[in-house]
RNA sequence: GGGUGAUUAGCUCAGCUGGUUUAGAGCACCUGCCUUACAAGCAGGGGGUCAUAGGUUCGAAUCCUAUAUUACCCA
């Protein structure tokens, strides 16, 4: 059968990627192996797969396959996440484009549509990580929404509220109006934006000749001041403290206090007071026991206690009042200036701060906990970097507690109960349980109210944030909470992968819950066994960014399309890509070029198509190999001899490479190891290996040789397999017929042992001096097939060195001689150069320029005088030979002492030249 | 405003514990090859004061300080 000149990866992905799933070996069940178990970070349900996406599935695809390989019960499961803001966004927008208001069809019907959506176009991206190869074990496809994994939150949610650790309070939050729901700091995003600074002027009662100017950007909350706040040592204000103002407009009187808060060099020096709009202020008010006043509406509108331009946007409002200050003479000037304003991460509207009655987590004691394990090693960082990040982040006096209730209805609704009859506010009381049951006898226990029934409580209309189920992902995947079974063979997790933009929103929180709640699930003696982390590395990923450095997403339309990257390279070759200019935590520039009319991203890649490329080349050499005609008839000539040679080579770098391979592992420096990889196939086994043993044009292959290539090649595919998974299946299967089960994605991570470093050494001079051969070659225009003969100075280790077997004939293949031997004459007209530290003479049939050969060597030769000022410069510095550890010293001698054997036959060969 | 990282070839990056590094890789570029596995290839080549200025050291791309540029995080 021949095969293609090129690789067709579309002929082969989809049919390996059947196989696979049919043979059920993704599945992992406990039992005796030691575990390797990845949880996926979960997309979006409603996400579709992007760049981003496929460098960290990549990744984990990588290690799971590799400990798979190794002969560990590799688990990788994945699973999706309910993102309640941005799910619930895009159902509340599509019932609206089929004129449905959310409001109006009520919560119940509401969460049918959502699920009914969710069902239709959720998990898509699953499959998508198909099309990548990622072997996730599919029959464990969890979804954070889904009953069990909602238990779980509902657990934990009763279970720290009796702890103490949640707690229900009147607090300033971020206000998303668009979504109509308070965010978590973490989703607040701060731009940089141009904004105007109003100067207003408010007039004492006292004396309406004197006035205060202040400076704010947010001249339409002035109707909810209610104060203005001075530096208590600003000089300019001293007889103003205790004084009080109008506030222009509505004229009411407001006290002026002294605050040492206020920055004395920020705008006029004097703070307008509006506890209602603004955190600061709030807490101000809190200290000087002022009202609040709030005159937004949850939409963001102005309300009645806003007395002026009621009703209208909180935007609209700051136009129009600057033409009301204005015509009230209170506007003293305006000013641009830059500042940071937060918006949603979601919605992108203007965050409003804003005081509600919400849910809290005490992080306080979880902080703690996160940040001693890592600064104490039980979970690593890869970078370790990242930790000075995540560091400054949990540190007390940044720590602020977690809010985690949304007035959202898709997540999972809060396990609280109030009484109908009483007014809601932070004193009302509060029952809270896992089911409504749970909560009516507790109500009847502290009521005392024995004919309490169901109809008199009423629960809380608010849902948890998403982030409360998914920091418990890598123990509700396994249905901890329920049945410590299988966490108690798959927990603690090996190693997390995950961008490090989403470390606070999840992984500081899943340490936290893990160290929280494994303990009581696992049992003591489980957790000393093998620790309470939830992973024991979190490998972080950099961002993709596009060209210019923005993060790559869908709203920029600055990402190209996964799927048909992998379309057009295949998803080896997109794997290729993607990897390899990824290490860890440093962000990656994707080279997708831009269509310079358009400004649209195009769907090509350099890195990809080296990919491709790669691919291609081992398909090519799978043809090679079934091109060969095969004999079975062992001679014992020179082509053995090289052969033999060739072999034994190859096995000591592919074992001197699967050291260097484990390392890059073990530190995960991923992208390493796939060009250590690369480098191993297509430099050492392609270039040379296989260019040693073809056979002469239209002679035949000795079987034991072939043999031997097969399974160097088989080697080689299992070692790229965790890398490139579908090309090293289909050269598995290709290379020979195989047993029921004897697959490459199952085969055997083969183990390094002892190589010869001698060899290697020797085949390096081999290529050094065939480089050589070549590039005078190339420049005397000698055509590659002429024979040419060539001359060694005789020395030690050039007697050596044609003495090992096989070595000469192979030189004599790789460089085209005829005769290689060992002189310890000059030859004259040769073209001399340095293989290694001894002469070499090379004679060539043209005649030899003599000025040219005159020049290369003069060049050589200063190269090597300079070399060895350099290194005499050293060593004859008494503090270096007296300082400096006794084998650098030693290397150094040598380092002078082959450079002064190569000077000296340079010297000699120009002399020759006269 | 506070903090963290980055700055090495035209581009994207390695270089880990200071010493076989007068610095590596891939892409791009140049020269020559349609050589009977592969032009998605082969052979060869050019290209870097390691951001700048000081310092520590026998020795610095690597450690320290400052500056510049840049990215990000936090408020």
């Amino acid at each position: 059968m021949s095969l293609s000149a090129r690789y067709q990866p579309q002929e082969t992905e989809t049919k390996w990627y059947d196989y696979w799933l049919k043979k059920n070996y993704f599945h992992s069940e406990p039992d005796e192996r030691e575990p390797f178990t990845v949880v996926i970070p979960p997309p979006n349900v409603t996400g579709v797969l992007h760049m981003g996406h496929m460098l960290n599935n990549t990744i984990q695809d990588i290690l799971i396959r590799k400990a798979r390989l190794s002969g560990k019960n590799a688990c990788w499961v994945p699973g999706t996440d309910h993102a309640s803001i941005a799910t619930e966004a895009k159902v509340v927008r599509l019932l609206r484009e089929q004129g449905i208001k959310k409001g109006d069809i009520g919560r119940d019907a509401f969460l049918e549509h959502a699920f009914a959506w969710k069902d239709k176009y959720g998990g898509i991206i699953l499959d998508q990580l198909k099309r990548l190869g990622a072997s996730c074990d599919w029959e464990r496809t969890r979804f954070t929404m889904e009953p069990s994994l909602s238990d779980a939150v509902l657990h934990v949610f009763v279970n720290l509220y009796e702890k103490g650790r949640i707690y229900r309070g009147l607090r300033m939050t971020q206000w998303d109006p668009e979504a109509l729901t308070v965010l978590s700091n973490e989703e607040v995003i701060y731009k940089e934006e141009n904004a105007r600074l109003f100067h207003l002027k408010y007039y004492r009662t006292d004396n309406p000749a004197l006035f205060i100017t202040i400076a704010t950007q947010r001249p339409e909350t002035i109707m909810a001041d209610v104060a203005i706040a001075v530096h208590p040592q600003d000089e300019r204000y001293q007889s103003f403290i205790g004084k009080s103002v109008f506030v222009p407009l509505i004229n009411r009187e407001i006290p002026i206090i002294a605050d040492a808060y206020v920055d004395i060099s920020f705008g006029t020096g004097a703070l307008k007071i509006t506890p209602a709009h603004d955190q600061n202020d709030y807490e101000i008010g809190k200290k000087h026991k002022l009202p609040v006043i709030d005159i937004l509406t949850p939409n963001g509108k102005l309300n009645e206690k806003a007395t002026i331009l009621v009703g209208q946007d909180r935007f609209e409002a700051r136009k129009n009042i600057k033409k009301l200050l204005e015509e009230a003479g209170a506007l003293e000037k305006i000013e641009d200036y830059r500042t940071s304003i937060g918006h949603s991460e979601r919605t992108d509207a203007v965050v409003e701060p804003r005081l509600s009655l919400q849910w809290f987590v005490d992080m306080k004691p979880f902080a703690k906990t996160a940040l001693e394990a890592v600064k104490s090693g039980e979970v690593k960082f890869y970078p370790e970097s990242m930790f000075n990040m995540y560091q400054s982040w949990l540190q007390e006096d940044n720590i602020r507690d977690w809010c985690i209730s949304r007035q959202l209805w898709w997540g999972q609704r809060i396990p609280a109960w109030f009484l109908k009859t009483e007014a809601e506010d932070e004193n009302q009381q509060v029952f809270v349980g896992k089911t409504a049951d749970d909560a009516l006898k507790q109500a009847i226990e502290k009521t005392g109210i024995a004919s309490l029934t169901l109809a008199d409580l009423k629960q809380d209309e608010d849902v948890v944030d998403t982030w409360f189920s998914s920091w418990l992902w890598p123990i509700s995947v396994f249905d901890g909470f329920k049945d410590p079974k299988e966490i108690a063979y798959y927990y603690p997790t090996q190693v997390l992968v995950t961008g490090w933009d989403i470390m606070f929103f999840w992984v500081a929180r899943m340490i936290m819950s893990g160290y929280e709640f494994s303990p009581e699930l696992l049992g003591a003696g489980k957790i000393k066994e093998k620790g309470a982390m939830p992973f024991k590395a979190v490998y972080y990923t950099g961002m993709v960014r596009d060209n210019k450095r923005r993060k790559m997403s869908k709203s920029l339309g600055n990402s190209p399309d996964a799927l048909a990257l992998i379309d057009t390279y295949g998803a080896d070759g997109v794997r290729f890509g993607v990897l390899s200019s990824a290490a860890a935590g440093n962000d990656i520039i994707f080279d997708a070029p831009f269509d310079l009319k358009t400004q649209e991203v195009l769907n090509e890649s350099k890195l990809c198509e080296q990919g491709r490329n790669f691919c291609n080349k081992l398909w090519n050499a799978l043809r090679l190999l079934q091109g060969w005609e095969v004999t079975k008839i062992e001679k014992n000539d020179g082509d053995h001899a090289i052969a033999e040679l060739a072999n034994q080579w190859l096995d000591a770098r592919i074992n001197q490479t699967l050291v260097l391979l484990q390392d890059q592992f073990n530190s995960y420096r991923l992208s390493e190891a796939l060009i250590t990889v690369y480098k191993l196939i297509w430099d050492d086994f392609c270039s040379w290996y296989l260019e040693l043993i073809k056979p002469a044009y239209g002679e035949p292959i000795q079987k034991k040789v072939l043999d031997q290539a097969t399974a160097h090649f088989e080697k080689l595919m299992t070692i790229l397999h965790p890398f490139m998974p579908f090309v090293t299946e289909e050269i598995w299967h290709q290379l020979k017929q195989r047993a029921e089960g004897e697959d490459c994605v199952v085969s055997v991570w083969p183990s390094a042992y002892e190589y010869d470093k001698l060899l290697i050494a020797d085949v390096d001079l081999l290529k050094l001096v065939t480089s050589s051969v070549r590039e005078i070659r190339n420049n005397h225009q000698i055509k590659m097939k002429e024979e040419l003969t060539l001359y060694f100075q005789k020395s030690m280790l050039t007697i050596q060195w044609l003495h090992r077997k096989g070595i000469k004939e192979a030189l004599c293949k790789t460089s085209v001689l005829n005769e290689v031997s060992l002189t310890e004459e000059e030859i004259p007209n040769t073209v001399t150069f340095l293989g290694g530290n001894d002469k070499c003479y090379l004679v060539i049939n043209t005649t030899i320029n003599v000025e040219e050969e005159k020049g290369r060597l003069v060049k050589e030769i200063e190269y090597y005088q300079k070399f060895i000022s350099s290194v005499e410069n050293k060593l004859s510095n008494e503090k270096f030979a007296n300082s400096a550890p006794a084998d650098i010293v030693n290397k150094e001698r040598q380092k002078l002492a082959d450079g002064q054997t190569k000077l000296k036959g340079l010297m000699e060969a120009l002399t020759k030249l006269g």
